[in-house]
DNA sequence: CGCGCGATTGAGTAATTTCAAATCTAGTGG
DNA sequence: CCACTAGATTTGAAATTACTCAATCGCGCG
């Protein structure tokens, strides 16, 4: 069972196989389809969700009510609002599927039970920190140094398949220009 | 000695005085100059800064050798080109002093001793990593929807004391704006 | 066939950049 | 104390870029 989570985190970290039966056994698993949420604005974040299948997006909506896309996740990701999720409060962001998706969902209790007990795992857990890190990071570069066209190339090419699977629609609320910009570079 | 980082870790966990104690012998200390670096684009990135005092910008240089900043960090902050430091490869971005500054080293090697060896300093890590990891999170939702008038006042109402000891024309590469836009609207 | 949705195209408008010049400021040396 | 200089900041004007709004196109589905 979650035999895509447990290679997941052997990637990752080397660690013993009956300490990764107990931990997949603190994940449950759901099947969402598409433009269903896992995670509405203003409701309690509970848990984090690692994506076995599927393709979703974590999105906020600002003042003027205007959609903005923070990113998307795929198959082998982990998303959530993460600062509700970490701070036990309320999302300001919400986390939608755009793909039938199919996840393992790891409650905050048990975070924290892992993040006391299993030292391989809290190496896991820093690991996959840094790197959600290191990547906003990379994002917020990206998002300084090039402009909408720019990134549009270095997300095609570093991620082929997502044009086919995101109407360009929400590419564009990806990458912080209207649609008709976006049309008038992709074509 | 380091009273600021004992501090700083037993804000975030608790921790015995001894296992404290011995963390903080992993660190050394250095002073710098304004306009001094420590990192360099290109050179091999072996530390990460814990900052006592003074104030430091994370840059990074395009490919038309154009400036931007990705971060400031000041007093308690961490800085390092993390991607270049948990990968042991080489800086992309350089880490340059705005002000004179005092910080702590810590070298990878002692990062991971310290992930290896102790509970309460793994879960310390994990949480610095998220918090980092929150916080570009919202440098990015800052991007998508704030246009740069709106940014710069998040800003200087977050930190009102960074418009006195950064000149404006940084604020601009942190901001993604030309200098003159910036002045256009701060004045 | 025709409806609806997403994508494209066009035209006018608004915002930002760029380049140039002017102004201000802090520090230096006479 | 004042003049001078270098750097930072501001201002102006033209050019570029992106946005908005509207209309059109293309395609799948009932």
């Amino acid at each position: 069972m979650h035999l895509n989570l447990k290679k997941h985190i052997e990637k990752i970290v080397s660690i013993e196989t009956d300490e990764l039966e107990q931990v997949a056994s603190l994940f449950t698993q759901k099947k969402i389809k598409k433009n269903q949420f896992l995670i509405r604005e203003n409701e309690i974040v509970n848990e984090a969700y690692y994506i076995i299948s599927g393709l979703v997006k974590l999105t906020y909506t600002d003042d003027l009510g205007k959609l903005h896309i923070v990113s998307f996740a795929m198959e082998d990701w982990w998303e959530s609002d993460f600062n509700a999720y970490f701070n036990r409060s309320r999302a300001t962001m919400s986390l939608q599927c755009i793909e039938d998706t199919e996840v393992l969902c790891l409650s905050i209790e048990n975070y924290e039970l892992i993040c006391e007990k299993n030292p391989a795992m809290q190496l896991f857990l820093i690991k996959l920190s840094n790197s959600g890190f290191i990547a906003s990071q990379q994002r917020i570069l990206s998002l300084l140094t090039n402009n909408a066209q720019e990134r549009y190339q270095q997300l095609i090419n570093r991620y082929p398949t997502l044009i086919q699977r995101v109407p360009k629609n929400q590419l564009a609320l990806y990458l912080g220009v209207s649609r008709e910009t976006l049309s008038r570079f992709s074509s």
